[in-house]
DNA sequence: CAGTGTTGGTCAACCTGGTTGTCCAGGTCA
DNA sequence: TGACCTGGACAACCAGGTTGACCAACACTG
């Protein structure tokens, strides 16, 4: 007898991630990163990880190598990433992140974590832990991988 | 001092949604819904619920209502509904839902509920319904509106 | 050192689920 | 009657993906 019914879940589920990824675009706007999406931060945190190259990238975001390069383009106009063909291998072109590229990473990691300070001023930090301790086993028994958030494309705002 | 960044917490929003609808939709193709999206549904339970023409729905959904339009003529062109004008009002082109339709909804309803019941299981049905309690707090104070999850595009299941 | 296979990148076309902007016919109401 | 509001439709566009075809460059093997 659950009062809720599956699919309002999954509108919850929705409801709060749209919340919390629109309170971070819109406060990243305000701080001088007017143009910036979602699945742009996405890319920044895999490429500081270690993904180099479009084929990289496209591995670690789990999805296609098209889409990567598509994704980097959008980096490069934006002034967020330089790419560079490797003296080692004319092929691959690697990517660097420039300063204000960093600076958007760093802005919206501070940004994330204020939002997630003010859920957890209203839930409490031991209810907040465990809720993500639930969430991350609805995620974990599956192929989705937080390092590889390729199904996360973000909506636009509206 | 908190365990998980904001951004991890989005991913893992996200994800529990996507893990949840993915599944769902999956399961719909293997019942005779292999055409059905996330959004197909949204839509059929706001018709459902009352929407009867395009701009309604486009009210409701909280889209344009070319969006909802395209919506509908998607919904019409797999059977889910059908349309005739109003004879009270030519402009009008009153929707209705198919056999089809209602059988979407309705199956899709009892597998949306049977994924929140494993999740009961696991979780409890004290923690899952505090965890509903949670996200809704999350979601309650914004302008999101879960009877309008125009917000809530589904992305397409790869 | 050739030959074969794998890998990195690119072009082009397409899809979904939206968006503007424009327009008009039909209804409403002073 | 005239001024407005409303329902719908057309066209063009966008983000963020997808397939498929292709080529040049590297790597491995005999």
């Amino acid at each position: 007898m659950s009062s809720r019914s599956g699919a309002d879940l999954a509108l919850l589920l929705l409801g709060s991630y749209r919340n919390l990824v629109d309170e971070v675009v819109r406060e990243l706007a305000t701080r001088g990163y007017p143009d910036a999406r979602p699945s742009h931060e996405y890319a920044i945190r895999a490429i500081r990880a270690g993904a180099d190259s479009a084929s990289d990238l496209a591995r670690r975001l789990a999805i296609t190598k098209q889409a990567a390069a598509k994704t980097i383009a959008a980096l490069v106009e934006r002034g967020y990433v330089t790419t560079e063909t490797d003296p080692a291998d004319i092929r691959r072109k690697n990517i660097r992140i420039t300063d204000h590229g960093i600076g958007l990473i760093t802005e919206s990691t501070a940004i994330f974590d204020e939002v997630r300070a003010r859920w957890e001023v209203r839930l409490g930090a031991a209810e907040l832990a465990e809720l993500e301790t639930q969430l991350a086993q609805f995620v974990g028994d599956s192929p989705i991988n937080l390092d590889a958030p390729g199904w996360a494309a973000g909506q636009e705002l509206r």
